[in-house]
DNA sequence: ATTAATTAAATCAAATTGAATTAATAATAA
DNA sequence: TTATTATTAATTCAATTTGATTTAATTAAT
């Protein structure tokens, strides 16, 4: 209650600034606070908890006792361990929470349901032909609910859907999808539908994400990923947030210049980073020209043959890319750099692997390259993952808005929050 | 009272996470709220305050009256609008609260006072050569207190002394300052010595911040300054924070590769971009080597008389700055990017529009180039104004960290928070 | 006896709620 | 036109509520 935000229009419409907190407001920070601990450290007791929050112990206990009857903690054994009373130990409860990610193209949507360790539970497909995004809308609607009826699980205890889709959505919506999504509130219109949150990001970010939550990005605050999918892209997670730029369009390293002279881009320019590193630019390289034969375990039969022109490709790829991790590198001075993407794990670790040597830098000298360019998460079904752990992140995530009145407002229906 | 942290050290060290929240911080969080309102609007009614806040009438009566009593607000002269009763309106008062700033490089430190809208009241400069850190010390502290000497200004209504070096401090040190400052505690040091708050930002880092506190930046909550110095840096200003990157060398554009078979630079590398933006690459341009001889004003002199080989290098910047601009607006997508530093007004404003065409991107398709690249504060004193703007903008800033335990620790002493 | 983990009861700070006050304009009736 | 009444807006006062802290007590180990 007392979240409704006082009518601004009367007088002239104030920008929008930085709003107040209450007390309902502070108390949803520490109960994130308190997840966010046990996230990290996977298992911890009142008083670590105590310790990692800076909060008094009886605040813990009784945030602890909440989260617990509301099934989001589980508690262990008592562990004796010095002396004084032995601890009992509390974990995130895996299934105290439930996601649903939906990755789709122009011919197949895949929603999976998974529970809050993103763990799966449940995917299911649906061949489409470019629909539109009233039909989509129809489409997803009644994917959820299947997960939901198959599954038996309770939409109150779904935290939201992701919708991962590739390049940034507000801008260009979802690339080569159809026509007609530009600009269509699908995350407004299918939430009123389904009575869920939902959050659209682009894969990158949702890689980005998915890595925070259930890789080894879970160590870093601050790291970037690199997606390589038909184009490129950059999940920019900076300060345990996902930077999404003014119009969400950040992140849109494919097309910085790599080579002045190089090839023509469709953005205009030559030599943009994703006519070198991406999967066009391998199906080219390759000369496939023909869509339905693309695929990417094509191209893991021709780099285990050693294909010239393949391995070509994996040269020259590596090359700009070197050039690009380096410009990455340089402005954003990350814990650690992820490449992943749609292209086969084999495929991505030997263009990982041909980066060495790197460029010098401010950074290199510090670390060497194997200790900042890590291997990211991906697999066939991989944005389809990332897109489930969008729900989860912001249903935990701790940002400005989380202490701001705004916040109560953006989620329709929040399970953390005022029950 | 009650902030704090209990010791953690007991059991093994839990690495930091988020903190808890508490009244004490959920109050300062609204008095730095009200401030934000304020600042971004220049006067409000209580009504108003009410309004951008989304806090209840009866709170903002309380803040707004506390905020009047310590001197940070003034009140206007009611206005009689429509009907009800006649509204006061409420200022920021600029002599609220002082801020110091210091430059430094290596033959000269300039140091100012400045009041809370940025005025300047008073500066001063000292002549030094490659000053060991324990001599900068005091040379600081000296000027400090001379500052407040001559001002007769409460060192208890002063901020904090920001300090803007060239470069990132963490790794480099303040670049051709002198031996031994890599590492320096400097903060730390100066802090305990004259009992303010210290913060080292780069000049790039500073710039952004005076542009956001006192310039067209006011009204932008993600833009980035490019700041041409000797070498060439960016101030990343993101949804309200600056990012510092993980060792605080985040920024470093100056190393992007524009032209892979271009100049050798120190870095290691070939075409980095500040090889040919930045104050060095214009003096290697029209053959002036030596150091006496090279300053800003002589580079105006170049640009009134059209001076062949300065237009020469003028042209090739803009070229590469073409580059650089079309990078960071494809990564950060921002609301705009302002261009300044060292060089003169006239200068700059030249190179500025020899940008135009700007390379085709998806932003440039948005916003005419006018809209997207402006002209940033830039003037010989401009890094101290800058400098002086850190104190400021971290005593008003709302940071996660506000509603954190961690940020009552930080800054020894605070103007806001508990009194 | 000491130490650590936890719980219980009392206290305190700050935001909210609801009613009251003040001062203006707008609408209406004389 | 003028006097009266209604409406609206800005603000304050008093009581209430929420949630973190403090202090003291309890439990279980060394």
């Amino acid at each position: 209650m007392a979240t409704e935000i006082s009518d601004m229009s009367r007088s002239e419409p104030l920008k929008a600034g930085v709003f107040g907190t209450n007390l309902e407001q502070a108390k949803e920070h520490n109960l994130r606070a308190v997840i966010d601990a046990l996230r990290r450290h996977g298992a911890l007791t009142r008083a670590e908890i105590t310790r990692a929050t800076a909060l008094s112990v009886q605040t813990i206990s009784n945030l602890v006792a909440e989260l617990e009857q509301r099934g989001l903690l589980i508690a262990g054994e008592p562990q004796k361990a010095k002396r004084g009373q032995p601890a009992k130990p509390y974990f995130l409860n895996p299934e105290g929470g439930y996601s649903i990610g939906i990755q789709m193209d122009h011919q197949l949507v895949l929603a999976k349901l998974v529970n809050m360790a993103g763990v799966e539970c449940l995917e299911i497909q649906k061949s489409i032909s470019r629909p539109s995004p009233e039909e989509g809308l129809e489409i997803f609607a009644e994917m959820v609910e299947q997960l939901l009826a198959k599954t038996r699980v309770d939409s109150g205890k779904v935290f939201g859907v992701g919708i991962a889709i590739p390049g940034p959505y507000g801008i260009s919506g979802p690339t080569g999808v159809g026509p007609g999504w530009v600009d269509f509130p699908i995350e407004q219109r299918l939430g009123e539908k389904i009575g869920l949150p939902v959050r659209v990001e682009n894969d990158a970010n949702a890689a980005a994400i998915a890595e925070r939550l259930h890789g080894e990005g879970k160590k870093f605050d601050t790291f970037l990923y690199v997606f390589i999918g038909m184009g490129l892209g950059a999940g920019l997670f900076l300060n345990g947030q996902i930077y999404h730029g003014v119009r969400g369009a950040a992140g849109e390293i494919g097309h910085i210049i790599v080579e002045p002279e190089g090839r023509l881009c469709d953005c205009g320019n030559r030599g943009c980073l994703e006519r070198y590193v991406s999967l066009c630019a391998a199906y080219e390289a390759i000369g496939e020209t023909q869509e339905k034969h693309r695929s990417p375990e094509q191209l893991e039969k021709l780099l285990d043959q050693k294909d010239p022109a393949f391995m070509g490709w994996l040269t020259e790829a590596a090359e700009k890319l070197r050039r690009g991790i380096h410009a990455l590198e340089s402005i954003f001075d990350p814990e650690v750099i992820f490449i992943g993407g749609l292209l086969p794990p084999k495929i991505t670790r030997a263009l990982v692997d041909m980066l060495i040597p790197p460029l010098p830098s401010v950074v290199s000298q510090l670390k060497p390259q194997e200790e900042r360019i890590l291997l990211g998460i991906s697999a066939p079904s991989a944005p389809a993952q990332g897109a489930a752990s969008v729900p989860i992140f912001y249903e935990f995530n701790i940002e400005r808005q989380s202490v701001s009145q705004a916040a109560s407002q953006s989620l329709s229906r929040k399970v953390l929050g005022s029950s």
